[in-house]
DNA sequence: CGAATCGTTGAGGTCGCTCAATCATAGTGG
DNA sequence: CCACTATGATTGAGCGACCTCAACGATTCG
């Protein structure tokens, strides 16, 4: 079977469980027909109870926190094959509110359907547990790179990982992928401000090491680029074997 | 069935999926004779490779990272009852490391003991995701704080946390709980200094907010803290009814 | 009682912040 | 086609939170 062939979810689920037939077409009957969001819009806002996860089809995503001085953080950037709020369903209460980058197209799941889920699809459960692990690593090394990493290094390594993860699942390479990140909601991720994300864009790329233009992220030495961003993890990379056949 | 009886983690699992008695029992088995782990030593290593999980009976753990420059974070602490290393074992390779803060009473929990329980007993492992769901929350949390929190709220907000869960697992009130966390543990925590966290946890005892000392949090007034740390989430607490009959 | 570890304090530097203004870019209605 | 507007990007100046270096107390333990 062509794994390149599946739908997103599917896709990224089959890195790790290797799927039957019968799982697959489970799946897919699992993500309804998608349904369009406009960007800027959010899915599930902080607080809510009763609210679904989704799967995201096509569009960038992303979860954030405000705090109550106006200040907001976003928590993870959410990309096509990317289930958006498991969390929160098993939580009740939305921690964070989901919103959409850009134009996105999802599939909802809901609560119900997640619970039957895990009740007569234990491998895909697990399957599930390990995209919210991998999406955890993706969350730690942010809070690392937050905690005690200086703005260019944290910035550097954001971008990397960002190109390594598109160019996971076709969209892109590290040496070039399409950003449509602004600068605002970039720096809102990083920790920084806006203005000061822009001084640590404009050094990097007066430094030769990467161009973030409106759209497009241009990287011109991908190993030197590494190398500066201290990107030595293979979190992303060395999980691509199915462990459970 | 009296909940409070049961060791740690059944009393936590139980909290998300009314546990029926074969599930305790294949809990109870899960957890081989409990080892000892001398304060100080790591469990697993960055990196390392075919390792397990382990539950807490008893002691206080760390799960850390770090940097090429010696920097170091701590991801999160973890008490009686919480399991580290879940992630680790899915992903394959560990992306940080897991050590003692305290002497430690651990039970092990094999790669294969973990699928074959996803396999054998899909109630337990949707248990076992709320537990990693839960614990992410927390690493949230702490990412928001680090990111948008200025290190006074941040150290208010995170030991105001800590007390909460030493609450939950009956080991202390906010008001007063015993906390074994070295200063440099702290700052590697919240990705201060040590001596700048030193100075911040003056300054809250001269604001009467909290006292830090060696081996116990004193709070004297745990509304005037909450508030000042503007802790308004309710992750912790409003969990504890099961969700799975 | 010595040694090691941990905690505390001072002085000075720097990274990243805020405030404020100017410069693109793109869409919009006349 | 062109003001006009809204949004986003860029730059400067000044400030403050937090860091580093260095030294000195306090506590614990063999």
């Amino acid at each position: 079977m062509d794994i390149a062939a599946l739908p997103p979810l599917a896709r990224k689920l089959g890195a790790f469980v290797a799927l039957r037939a019968s799982e697959i077409s489970y799946l897919e009957r699992l993500q309804e027909r998608p349904v369009a969001v406009p960007a800027g819009t959010d899915l599930v806002t902080e607080g809510q109870v009763g609210h679904a996860a989704y799967v995201i089809q096509a569009g960038w995503g992303c979860a954030y926190r405000m705090l109550p001085d106006g200040g907001r953080q976003v928590i993870d950037v959410s990309l096509p094959g990317d289930v958006m709020g498991v969390r929160s369903i098993l939580l009740r209460t939305a921690d964070h509110a989901l919103s959409a980058v850009t134009d996105l197209r999802v599939s909802r799941i809901s609560k119900e359907q997640l619970l039957q889920l895990f009740e007569e699809q234990p491998r895909i459960a697990l399957g599930m547990l390990w995209a919210v692990s991998r999406d955890e690593a993706l969350v730690v090394e942010h809070l690392v790179g937050i905690g005690r990493r200086d703005a260019l290094h944290r910035t550097a390594h954001f971008l990397v990982e960002l190109g390594l993860r598109l160019q996971l699942i076709g969209l892109g390479t590290v040496a070039r992928y399409p950003c449509p990140l602004r600068q605002a909601v970039l720096a809102d991720t990083l920790g920084l401000s806006a203005i000061h994300l822009n001084r640590v864009l404009r050094q990097l790329r007066e430094d030769g090491l990467l161009t973030f233009t409106r759209g497009q992220v241009i990287v011109p030495d991908v190993a030197r680029l590494t190398e500066f961003a201290g990107y030595d993890s293979d979190y992303l990379t060395a999980v691509h074997t199915p462990i459970l056949r």
